[in-house]
DNA sequence: GGGCCATTGTGCGAAAACCTCACAGATGGC
DNA sequence: GCCATCTGTGAGGTTTTCGCACAATGGCCC
């Protein structure tokens, strides 16, 4: 006569941590636990919802299609949840930073000790949003688009770091040689933050793609990467966010990355800047210059 | 750097139940504790928001317009988390009874130990949603509608309990003496899930009332009485729901019950009913014949 | 193919969170 | 004023969860 019988809530605020990360060592640092808390309780879920969620070799876990969805409805409800709590009188000082959550999770936040290390007087406070810059709530704003696009009058962009893109997908879920062909023969993934990617892709590499067999879309990027992980499709990455899958082996690039027609921007007010955004958007700039350009450059 | 900043989840659990119900004690039987785990699990995430959720006396406590807020999207975020997870190979066996939340909540649970105690070899099983019957998930569905409205073809009515309504609201919301200008000039509350409850109890009760000063939505029955209980307006309380909370005070219904122009009914597939069917549904009968009507009998 | 790297699984003891029990405090009705 | 109905709370026990350290697994590279 439970009204509920929900699962452990802790146990499913574990997997949705993972779902988001598809690893669980990057899962328990968000959480502030160790990667083994982040394994019982996903098992323990597993367990208590009688579906495998996870599957796959323990360093390459991906989300089952059960998994998938559930990860999904779980990240809504939080994400509502937060909506619905009351907001604290905002005492946050420091350095007001908004940025995209999977430009967060997959770049800036492993980055950032770096920042804290060389500049342990400015504090920095992350706010993650896919909404419009609004400069009466943040001091620096990290935007993906097209030159130019979405910055709102009396903003200064400055880029700092290209933007290639390239389509990813799981490593084994391409059968013959690579070829276009047989990537456009797979099923295509979309994000609605970033709908017009693949367009983008066919213009800058010169090529028309036929119609895929089924299209996908997902609410963000990262369940559209953790789907291209599990052999859904394949997903147009930026190479920003799935570097560190390639890395691993979760994830292949069998058409390397194409220079997109974006740049990834910091946006700031015009004017006089005070020096902690100064300090931070150098610092950008720094790590845009160190990080990588993907070695297969094209088509 | 923690992207997920939530209070701790089991008291937003406790909270959330505790929303529905307006009071702690039938909260703490939902989720089966005792309701000192429950005070203390609200309390402690009043601490963490730093806002007051709850406010009034101990005997007849109310939500809080941030509490209602919350306890809204709370709810919404766990009905998201049941529809995520995977569905279980369904072994449930027995009566399959589905009903609406409210009145599961309001009348049937408290009721149910009495069905439980008759015939203790019938296994109920309750299945609560604002949906459609669908009788090859359900044996037996109880709806609340005008006669002879939302019974699908090949079903068979059997009202069990007049459905009285009335405007209710809390104790002190009406200043002088009740008239129908002093309710008309107040707040009206309304529910998404049964719209037409003021057009009809105008048209019973032969008045045309104003245009009220406010107007307000609620996605459920029980969240629109508990902002009724917090004195945000009057709602059309049907007898059924609210008779409860009349008798401990924390509503009143200055103007009466008027007979509804519906009557609470159980609908089962038309033909030869199981045993258990024809059980559930003379016991419905029977406890909607011993429910008593409301005492003040219209304007 | 053997060693290395990255990642997840697990036994054990400690720590924290949570609950129950029992009773006190509050409020309103009669 | 007394009773009935709820909620608040102190003390203590139980359950859950976690950290730590190490084992296990799979992939990659030379």
């Amino acid at each position: 006569m439970a009204r509920r019988p929900l699962p452990p809530l802790n146990a499913l605020r574990a997997f949705e941590a993972f779902g988001r990360h598809g690893r669980m060592t990057t899962a328990a640092d968000e959480l502030f636990v160790t990667h083994g808390a982040v394994s019982r309780q996903v098992r323990s879920l597993e367990d208590q919802v009688g579906v495998r969620l996870i599957e796959g070799p323990k360093n390459r876990l991906r989300l089952t299609e059960a998994g998938l969805k559930l990860a999904q409805s779980l990240t809504q409800a939080f994400d509502l949840v937060e909506q619905g709590l009351p907001k604290r009188p905002d005492k946050v000082e420091g350095l007001r930073v908004t940025v995209q959550p999977t430009f967060a999770m997959k770049w800036l936040i492993p980055r950032l000790p770096d920042f804290v290390d060389a500049h342990p007087d400015v504090p920095v406070s992350l706010h993650e949003t896919n909404g419009p810059v609004d400069f009466a709530e943040t001091d620096l704003a990290i935007r993906l688009g097209a030159a130019g696009t979405g910055i709102p009058a009396g903003a200064e962009a400055t880029p700092f770091m290209q933007h290639y893109q390239g389509p990813v997908m799981a490593p084994g879920l391409l059968k013959g040689a690579p070829s276009i062909d047989a990537v456009a023969a797979l099923p295509r993934l979309h994000t609605k933050t970033f709908a017009p990617a693949w367009a983008e892709w066919e213009r800058r590499a010169g090529i028309a793609l036929p119609r895929p067999p089924v299209d996908r879309e997902f609410d963000h990027y990262f369940y559209m990467l953790e789907a291209a992980a599990a052999g859904l499709g394949v997903a147009m990455g930026p190479w920003a966010f799935v570097q560190r899958d390639l890395a691993v082996g979760r994830l292949v690039a069998p058409l390397g990355f194409v220079d997109g027609e974006a740049q990834i921007t910091a946006i700031t007010p015009r004017g006089g800047l005070s020096r902690p955004v100064r300090l931070f958007r150098d610092w950008l700039v720094a790590q845009g210059a160190q990080t990588p350009p993907p070695t297969g450059e094209g088509v």
